[in-house]
DNA sequence: AAAATACCTCTACATTTGTAGAATTAAAAT
DNA sequence: ATTTTAATTCTACAAATGTAGAGGTATTTT
């Protein structure tokens, strides 16, 4: 199952918040504001599809997701990479690292982590 | 404007194929394959989205792509990282690096593909 | 030429998605 | 206790998506 992209956006703030009620939740979309309903159905249905779960306080609910950003990011770009690369992880990654806009700086970064993880391998 | 699931699926085959008919793009398709009608409409969506361009022989089209692959996936990549990694595509470089499976070898490679890049700026 | 093939357009329809009003309920504030 | 606030469920509906039948035309095959 997937969620689609406005879910995915508040799952967002959800992964960020870590624990939100709704009005948590509302406060961190920008102007024009989602009606209230609006985030609730996408809640209920975030809900049914096994992503998010609640802690009832009252009638209020307590919300956290039921999936790790990473493992769900993890997929996801699983999918990307199968559908554009052939499931070619590297042919992503050079593709990744040409075309991307990073700086000297963040390239020098990121061949530091790739160094570390050699390492680790 | 942006394609679907399915039609990136098929717009990926043509990224392949170059240019086809719809005979050659309903080969790719593995069984069970879709009616021919269902790619006939998803190529109809993909021409009125601006994604796809066709030359007449006779009665039949040859499609072919109107955009870039690089240029698509780009722009594909930009919306995952800004929805996921505060648009920060150095956070998500860091995360690739770690959470990724690329062999040690694939590693390497992926960091000499980055040393030239830092070379060139 | 007749038959078969390929492929197009139109139409259709169930599902999913984006958005939100109406009605309701529980908790908090006065 | 009454009003206000916050949140929920139900219902609704338009647009997008996935899928394909029916019917028509051009091209190729026999």
């Amino acid at each position: 199952m997937k969620l689609s992209k406005t879910e995915e956006e508040l799952m967002n703030h959800l992964w960020k918040l870590n624990k939100a009620f709704m009005k948590d939740l509302l406060e961190v979309y920008p102007e024009p504001k989602p009606a209230t309903t609006t985030v609730a159905t996408l809640l209920k249905r975030m809900t049914d599809k096994g992503f998010v779960g609640y802690n009832l306080f009252g009638n209020a609910r307590q919300y956290y997701p039921l999936v790790k950003k990473k493992d769900y990011f993890s997929k996801h770009l699983n999918g990307l990479i199968k559908t554009f690369f052939n499931d070619s992880t590297s042919q992503f990654a050079s593709f990744f690292a040409k075309e991307t806009d990073l700086s000297k700086e963040e390239l020098e970064e990121l061949r530091n982590l790739i160094d570390t993880e050699i390492k680790n391998k």
